[in-house]
RNA sequence: UGGCUUAUGGUGUAACUGGCAACACGUCUGGUUUUGGUCCAGAAGAGUCUAGGUUCGAGCCCUAGUAAGCCAACCA
């Protein structure tokens, strides 16, 4: 009944706050805004989460407005693909609409700056202005051109429009200081000169529009509420208002831009002029490629796009820089998967069983669930026949008893079929094994430990199986100043399989997700043809057998284990017991008392010394202490200054067990 | 020799605006199971960056530090 009621997080606080403060809930309206110069990617999963979260919340509009200032890096392709993204994730927006229709009223607006004196044409060398701006710590200068009359500025400028002047030769800048301590505000540039052709204006322009100057005021024509951005934009704020405030109507809404954390995952790179090198390098076939952090390449991989949302959703909104473990993107999408992929049988890396008291002609059809977690999934029939592959891993002549699978004289169920014996092998000259000769019941109820997956070798049909794993090595591959992310490829981010599928899956179609039964989610590629299935592994089953293995590959993946309580040094637990210890009950504290004062043998006076400047309100740390100096102190330490300081504080201290132990000393 | 922002378990986010630090992932136990999956039950792990202060009471307020990120493209 009781909704348990989620917490706001900063953005949608200062949304409940504009409401209370007045603003109507219809004047709500949000917008996402990609520059079409690349592919979106899981970052933008994020940002689009929020825009269009918040529409959804609200029921409010959410317009995508795509930025395209900059002719030469944006084209009709990424226009295209970032809408198929952002609707397969299932957003729909309120107008599709480009900055690019508002060329002409900023430029109109731009006049007006010029004559008003707020605006005025440089014609120095970039290297000239960028020595004037100054840097971060020191103030810039004014340039020799910023006080060009109104009439000249204006005559300037309108050639600039006109095609008259070459592209670097003159620019418009805001007037407004040089010496602002926020670089942005240094008399920020307007207007460029670029010759080139615009994806959707043509050659209409030979002068474009900056981001700054552009992008809050698009927001003022849509009447945008919130603007919501990344983190990095935090400085451009002021700017974004100081434009505003020149043009704005009173009467009409003042759009506000307010910044959040991008997100980072852990083991991949979110930059697009990375991911764009990766594509032109041809490390991956595309922007699709299913190892690449773009929403294509998630989409191709296997990933829903309610998996997506959902992971958007549990990793929040805040403003501190986060990098997320991809750990989590895959608890989303395995969460999401087991309940709706049909599961089927397929063999990665076959090895062949014979059943030898199976008749050599006879075939079963025998009866398969599809889906124990959804009871409308129904059934389907999988051939049974003398001869089957099973995986390699799954059978081993000897194994200890944690091994559930198959060895010999050991039993283990097949996969909604029957139960098998393995009775014997045959090798072939080198000593690997070719065949595994196994005895089958007809009695299914017998209990067994181990169930494996299988196929009819004379049934199975053969499908390319592509195996991803992680692009990177590193764990933040674009965070090492003195080392290029490419440095950190995988090179074994994929693995080409040969695998053997059994028949049902022979019409599966383009982007069908399924679950190999105990290997993982696997998606039929759009590379597949009639004649030749090809599977993307999504990602694999939980694996809490491969964890016990003692692998010796170990730490390649694990950034690194905290290492385990028994190597920590004494002085450490004493330290962690004391944290504890007031909010013990008796019984309890009495038996972390002694603990301590076991563990106080082993540690030396000078390892202690540090915890006498225990802040006062840590009061378990410093009883701790004071347990473990006792028995120091009996064990012949020497008192000193130092001592008598802490106990002094100790006896005149408001916490009486404090109190009690330090009158024990 | 600047400005802005951030700081809570391994990771991410909470804490009803000053009242027993919670949730999710991950980790570890145990149970169920024709997937070593799922599911179920449980555990460990944080005195909230440091030091002071205000307060009956501070993760939250104040002061001073420390650390990290962002800001010097005719990119967005």
């Amino acid at each position: 009944m009781s909704e348990d009621k989620k917490s706001l997080n900063f953005l949608e606080q200062i949304i409940e706050n504009d409401l209370a403060n007045g603003l109507p809930k219809s004047k709500l309206r949000f917008r996402f805004p990609p520059e079409p110069n690349g592919y979106l990617h899981i970052g933008h999963t994020k940002a689009i989460g929020i825009s269009f979260g918040l529409g959804e919340k609200y029921n409010a509009p959410v317009n995508l407005r795509f930025d395209d200032t900059n002719p030469a890096k944006e084209e009709q392709e990424y226009v295209d693909a970032i809408k198929e993204d952002v609707s397969w994730l299932g957003y729909s927006w309120d107008k599709e609409l480009f900055s690019s229709d508002y060329f002409q009223q900023l430029y109109d607006w731009a006049v007006m700056f010029i004559k008003q004196g707020k605006a005025y044409v440089d014609s120095q060398s970039s290297e000239a202005m960028a020595e004037q701006k100054g840097t971060p710590t020191q103030p810039g200068v004014d340039g020799p051109y910023r006080n060009r009359s109104v009439a000249e500025n204006l005559d300037l400028f309108e050639r600039m429009k006109k095609g008259e002047f070459e592209e670097g030769a003159h620019i418009l800048r805001a007037k407004i200081d040089m010496q602002h301590p926020n670089m942005l505000m240094r008399d920020p540039i307007m207007y460029r000169i670029l010759k080139k052709h615009h994806h959707r204006t043509g050659d209409d322009w030979c002068i474009y529009p900056m981001y700054d100057w552009t992008h809050g005021e698009s927001d003022y024509i849509e009447q945008i509420s919130h603007s919501l951005c990344s983190l990095e934009f935090k400085a451009h704020r002021e700017l974004y208002n100081w434009f505003l405030e020149q043009i704005i109507d009173e009467k009409k809404l003042k759009p506000k831009q307010r910044e959040f954390a991008r997100l980072n995952l852990s083991y991949t790179i979110m930059s697009k002029r990375k991911l764009l090198k990766l594509v032109e390098d041809n490390i991956v076939t595309g922007w699709d490629d299913p190892r690449m952090p773009t929403i294509s390449g998630l989409r191709r991989r296997g990933y829903t796009p309610n998996s997506l949302r959902k992971f958007v959703e549990t990793v929040g909104v805040a403003k501190r820089d986060n990098v997320i473990e991809v750990s989590l993107l895959e608890f989303c999408i395995r969460e999401d998967l087991n309940k709706t992929a049909p599961r089927v049988m397929a063999v990665l890396d076959p090895v062949k069983l014979i059943i030898t008291n199976y008749p050599e002609d006879k075939e079963e059809w025998l009866e398969a669930e599809n889906n124990q977690e959804d009871d409308s999934a129904g059934y389907r029939k999988v051939p049974f026949s003398r001869a089957l592959y099973i995986e390699k891993d799954d059978f081993k002549e000897e194994a200890a008893n944690n091994f559930f699978r198959l060895k010999l004289g050991g039993e283990v169920r097949l996969k909604n079929a029957y139960i098998i014996k393995a009775e014997s092998v045959t090798k072939d000259a080198k000593g690997n094994i070719t065949e595994i000769h196994c005895t089958y019941s007809e009695d299914t109820s017998k209990k067994v430990k181990g169930t494996l997956h299988w196929v009819s070798i004379k049934h199975a049909i053969k499908a390319k199986v592509r195996e991803y794993d992680r692009l990177f090595m590193d764990e933040a591959p674009d965070s090492h100043p003195d080392k290029d992310f490419m440095e950190f490829l995988n090179p074994n981010s994929l693995k080409l399989i040969d695998a053997f599928v059994e028949p049902s899956l022979k019409d599966a179609r383009v982007g069908e997700r399924f679950q190999f039964q105990r290997i993982g989610y696997f998606s039929v590629d759009k590379d597949s043809t009639e004649e030749q299935l090809i599977f993307n592994k999504t990602v694999g089953l939980r694996d809490s057998w491969e964890k016990q293995k003692p692998v010796e590959k170990v730490n390649q993946n694990k950034p690194q284990n905290n290492s385990s309580q028994s190597q920590r040094k004494a002085i450490d637990v004493i330290q962690q017991l004391g944290k504890k210890y007031t909010n013990l009950p008796e019984e309890k504290q009495q038996k972390a008392k002694a603990d301590i004062q076991e563990l106080a043998k082993n540690i030396s006076y000078e390892e202690l010394q540090p915890l006498f400047n225990t802040a006062a309100k840590k009061v378990g740390t410093r009883i701790a202490v004071t347990i473990a100096l006792d028995v120091l102190l009996k064990g012949g330490l020497q008192t000193n200054s130092e001592i008598n300081e802490f106990i002094e504080k100790a006896l005149v201290d408001e916490n009486d067990l404090l109190k009690k132990e330090a009158q024990l000393v």
